[in-house]
DNA sequence: CTCATTGCAAATAATTTGCATGTAA
DNA sequence: TTACATGCAAATTATTTGCAATGAG
């Protein structure tokens, strides 16, 4: 019920992932699979150390570093894509290579709201074009106040007195 | 000559510097005037170690922590802004208030160039607005492949033979 | 004189890597 | 059996911080 209205579906990723494996002679092994599944449970900028604490609850013997070289495989199979954000950490999310979500993120609260905007892709494509560029992927991100930071700032009567 | 439409000029931004730091109570070093003269000087995404290197060109005993420090100052007055592109790399440019410019970077050879479209200007707005968000800055990046690099893919004939 | 600033080196934090052992294929 | 994969701990890399000495106001 989620439908949007272009993206990938999750058995498309997954073979996506297989025949990268495969054609990079890479194996599956039940670390793999864990952390898999985890990430697709949970796709949106997950950092590693959630993924980790998720992936420990099936199986707490998986050490970390795992968890790093298994994101980074999905990242070079095309499957997820990371981001930088604000904060030291490294962040995946699906790919998603159709359904191009952006990020508006308030600087007060930190939270992140996703929207797409497909005027904006339109643009995209030309200015890629004007500069001769092939596009693979691309960062969109607004960083601001949201409306409930906004609120808190012009009400702190309380604390002013 | 130069001359971008409606950027700030460096007085400007010498002004907003000052007075932050006066209402902050902080002191003005030759240390902190080699840094800035340095980074006004070549201002677009340079990192810290640029920074530092040319630096001491002028006063080689700077310290690298220096550096640091007053580059974070010059992010929290609004002079310039931290970015972090793939590598791990923090890298600072002017804030450049008006003229928003934004990225276009080659995956293969890592080259960035920049652009303007001030359509995409106009669609954040309408985005952000839709959310309730007042805007303070974005980030807008396209990774792909640039025309030379292009060029390099199509034609390794001699690779391939 | 007082308190911010500096340089250095040590401390953090995130991520990567070497290696002996485990394990898909 | 043959590599690839794993977990651990040590190594790296980028950035931050404590502190004694220095310097601005």
């Amino acid at each position: 019920m989620t439908g949007s209205t272009t993206s990938i579906d999750r058995e498309q990723f997954r073979q996506m992932l297989e025949s990268f494996m495969a054609k990079k002679g890479l194996r599956s092994t039940k670390q793999r699979e864990h952390i898999v599944e985890a990430f697709f449970a949970q796709p949106d900028h997950v950092s590693i150390e959630e993924l980790l604490a998720r992936v420990r609850e099936r199986d707490s013997s998986i050490g970390y570093a795992t968890v790093y070289r298994t994101l980074k495989l999905l990242a070079e199979s095309g499957v997820a894509n990371e981001r930088k954000f604000g904060d030291g950490l490294t962040r995946y999310e699906l790919a998603d290579g159709d359904a191009h979500h952006d990020h508006l993120i308030c600087v007060e609260c930190k939270r992140i709201v996703e929207f797409e905007e497909p005027r904006v892709e339109a643009l995209q494509e030309e200015i890629a074009a004007r500069h001769g560029f092939v596009i693979r992927s691309h960062k969109h991100e607004m960083y601001g106040v949201c409306p409930e930071c906004q609120a808190k700032a012009k009400a702190p009567a309380a604390k002013m007195a």
